[in-house]
DNA sequence: GACACGTGGCG
DNA sequence: TCGCCAAGTGT
C-alpha cells in the first residue's frame, strides 16, 4: 500500500533524476538571463521546439538585450517574427519588455505579482520565467503539465476549464522541490514532450510509469480529458497582383490594421466576396477587386487574368482565395498603408504565410 | 467561459 | 488526406 504521500515523493524525485539524465539541450536551457527565459517562454506558446529555436536565436542575436528590443522599431520585431504565427505576441513582448526599462530599471521582477502584470505574460509564462530564472517555487501549467498529471493522478476532468488549472496548479505546489523549481517545472513538460505524448505515449521507458494510475487503469491513451475544438469557419476572398507577375517589377501591397488578425501585417489586396465560390463569375470577381482596388487607392486598374488559388488554415478561419493579375491604367498617389514594392523589398515588409506563399510562387 | 489569435508536423 | 495538436494570453 502506497500513501498520497509517498506517490508525490516517488513522483518527484524519479522525474528530477530523469530530467537530469535525459533533458535535451536546448539554446534557452545555456543561460539563466531572466530575458532570454522570457523570450524562449513566449515562442513556445502553442509552438513547437524546433519551430522556435532558429527564430530564438535570429532573436537574441538581433536583440540580446532588453534595452535592444525595447529600443528597437516595432516593424523590426514582427519582421523577425514573421512565419512563427500569434504575433501579438511580439508587439506584446516589445511592449513588457519597454515597462521593464522604464519602470524596473531593465531588471526583469523576480516576483509574481510585477512579472504577471507584464503584456502577454499569463499564469504559464510567470511560473515558467520565475521558477526557471529565478529558481522561485511557482507553478508552470501548460498542456505537457495538465497531460502528465492527469495521467498520473487519473484526473478525469475538463482540461479546459478553469478548476482544472487550479487543481494542477495545487499539485505542483505540494510537490515542487524548493531547491529545485525550475528543474521540476523543466522536468514536468520534458516528460510531456519526449515520453508522456498526446498520442502513443512511451510507458515502458517512463520514469514513474509504477505509480501512473492512468496508466495502471489502463485509461492513458484516454487522458487528458478535453473537449474537441471546432472546424475553422470558412471564408472566400479575392486577392490581386496588380502591376508586375515578374521578379524586377513593383507589386502593390497594403499594411493591415493594428488590431486583430495579423495585425500591422502587409498583403495582398484583396476582399471577401460571398459565403460560395461561386457567387461570382471570373469577370465578376475581376471587376469587384477593380472596383475595390480603385476606391481605396484611386489607382485605375485592368483585369489581366487568373493567377491561381490559395487555401490557408488559421486555428479559427478557412480562407479559399483566389488570385488575379492586374494591370495599372492610370497611377494615383497611394494613401499610407499602400506600398509599391519588389520582390527584393520584401525583406523590409512582415507577411503572414499564404501571401509568402503566393508571391513567392510567383517568382521563379 | 468562449472565442480570437498562426503555423507546421505528424499518424 | 486531414484532424489534432504544441512550453497560452487577451478580451
Amino acid at each position: 500500500m502506497t500513501t498520497a504521500l509517498e506517490k508525490k515523493q516517488y513522483f518527484v524525485h524519479s522525474l528530477l533524476a530523469w530530467f537530469r539524465a535525459y533533458q535535451r539541450d536546448l539554446p534557452w536551457r545555456r543561460t539563466k538571463d531572466p530575458y532570454r527565459i522570457w523570450v524562449s517562454e513566449i515562442m513556445l506558446q502553442q509552438t513547437r521546439v524546433d519551430t522556435v529555436i532558429p527564430y530564438y536565436e535570429r532573436f537574441l542575436e538581433r536583440f540580446p538585450t532588453v534595452e535592444a528590443l525595447a529600443d528597437a522599431p516595432e516593424e523590426e520585431v514582427l519582421k523577425l517574427w514573421e512565419g512563427l504565427g500569434y504575433y501579438s505576441r511580439a508587439r506584446n513582448l516589445q511592449s513588457a519588455v519597454r515597462e521593464v526599462r522604464d519602470t524596473y530599471n531593465g531588471v526583469v521582477p523576480d516576483d509574481r505579482q510585477h512579472f504577471s502584470s507584464l503584456k502577454g505574460v499569463g499564469p504559464y509564462t510567470t511560473g515558467a520565467v520565475l521558477s526557471i530564472a529565478y529558481n522561485r517555487p511557482e507553478p508552470a501549467v501548460d498542456g505537457n503539465v495538465m497531460r502528465v498529471l492527469s495521467r498520473y493522478f487519473l484526473i478525469e476532468e475538463d482540461i479546459m476549464k478553469g478548476s482544472t488549472r487550479a487543481h494542477m496548479e495545487h499539485l505542483i505546489r505540494e510537490m515542487i522541490p524548493h531547491d529545485a523549481a525550475g528543474d521540476f517545472n523543466q522536468a514536468l513538460m520534458e516528460l510531456g514532450a519526449l515520453i508522456c505524448t498526446p498520442k502513443s505515449p512511451q510507458c515502458l521507458v517512463c520514469p514513474v510509469m509504477e505509480q501512473c494510475t492512468g496508466r495502471l487503469e489502463g485509461k492513458e491513451e484516454q487522458l487528458p480529458i478535453k473537449k474537441k475544438a471546432k472546424a475553422p469557419r470558412p471564408e472566400y476572398r479575392i486577392a490581386a497582383m496588380v502591376g508586375s507577375v515578374e521578379g524586377e517589377k513593383p507589386f502593390l501591397i497594403r499594411q493591415r490594421s493594428g488590431q486583430g488578425l495579423l495585425a500591422n501585417m502587409w498583403e495582398l489586396p484583396h476582399m471577401e466576396y460571398g459565403k460560395g465560390m461561386e457567387e461570382l463569375s471570373e469577370a465578376g470577381e475581376q471587376e469587384a477587386l477593380a472596383r475595390h482596388i480603385q476606391a481605396e487607392t484611386g489607382l485605375i486598374v485592368k483585369p489581366h487574368g487568373f493567377l491561381m488559388n490559395a487555401e490557408h488554415t488559421f486555428s479559427h478561419i478557412h480562407w479559399n482565395m483566389k488570385v488575379y493579375a492586374f494591370e495599372i491604367v492610370q497611377q494615383h498617389p497611394l494613401p499610407d498603408h499602400y506600398r509599391w514594392i519588389r520582390k527584393e523589398e520584401m525583406q523590409h515588409f512582415a507577411f503572414p504565410n499564404i501571401f509568402l506563399r503566393i508571391i513567392g510562387a510567383r517568382q521563379s
